[in-house]
DNA sequence: ACAAACCGGTTTGCATTACAAACCGTATAT
DNA sequence: ATATACGGTTTGTAATGCAAACCGGTTTGT
């Protein structure tokens, strides 16, 4: 069999450019704040609003709401599923490329 | 200014799954028609149909229409131009993938 | 000779998605 | 009090991926 069909089992959820790049950083820091994401990725509030729900409904991160003084503050931090599924999209990709 | 913003400028055409195993195929043999691709890639005819016309108004495939005795046949080969945005696609994310 | 099944695809309908604008409650500033 | 900013969420919409249904034509079966 074809090694090219693999890349048809990519996970979509981490495939997508908008999580792949909040999930960047949540792997090198560990936890970072809504606002710190916002300018990382360069997405806009919803937009990033949004896709953390879904990453945090794949079980791929947790958000712990708090406050910072009277200011809401949302904490994101990638879970160890969430850093199992990114290691493995990684190493299909690596896969992937190395065809060539 | 962090590279992880540059996963966002990746060729979303490129980017879709389906297609890329499409490209795949086209990079390697220069030269398939519609029932190859169809085993190869494991898509549903519909799909790949419409995958291809994408492909095609994107300019990275061209589509040569003829016939095979009295059966029609769909012959795809890859542009000059789309090769040129698969490398570019697969040198963005061979360095987004050195990042860790 | 006629119908049924097959061939190589395309079109249609639907469900999911990404995206940003509009919105919301709260807090600070005027 | 009113307005503006903060930190997000919800809503509306357009684009997308997907496979079922369809299509023109050919072959097979009877």
């Amino acid at each position: 069999m074809s090694e090219t069909n693999e890349i048809a089992s990519l996970d979509r959820l981490i495939h997508e450019p908008a999580r792949l790049a909040i999930l960047s950083v949540l792997y090198a820091v560990k936890e970072a704040d809504f606002l710190f994401l916002l300018r990382e990725t360069g997405l806009t509030k919803g937009n990033l609003s949004t896709h953390l729900s879904k990453l945090e409904g794949a079980g791929y991160i947790e958000i712990e709401k708090g406050y910072v003084g009277k200011l809401p503050q949302t904490l994101c931090r990638m879970t160890e599923q969430g850093r199992q599924a990114f290691d493995d999209y990684r190493k299909q990709l690596k896969d992937f490329l190395n065809n060539f």
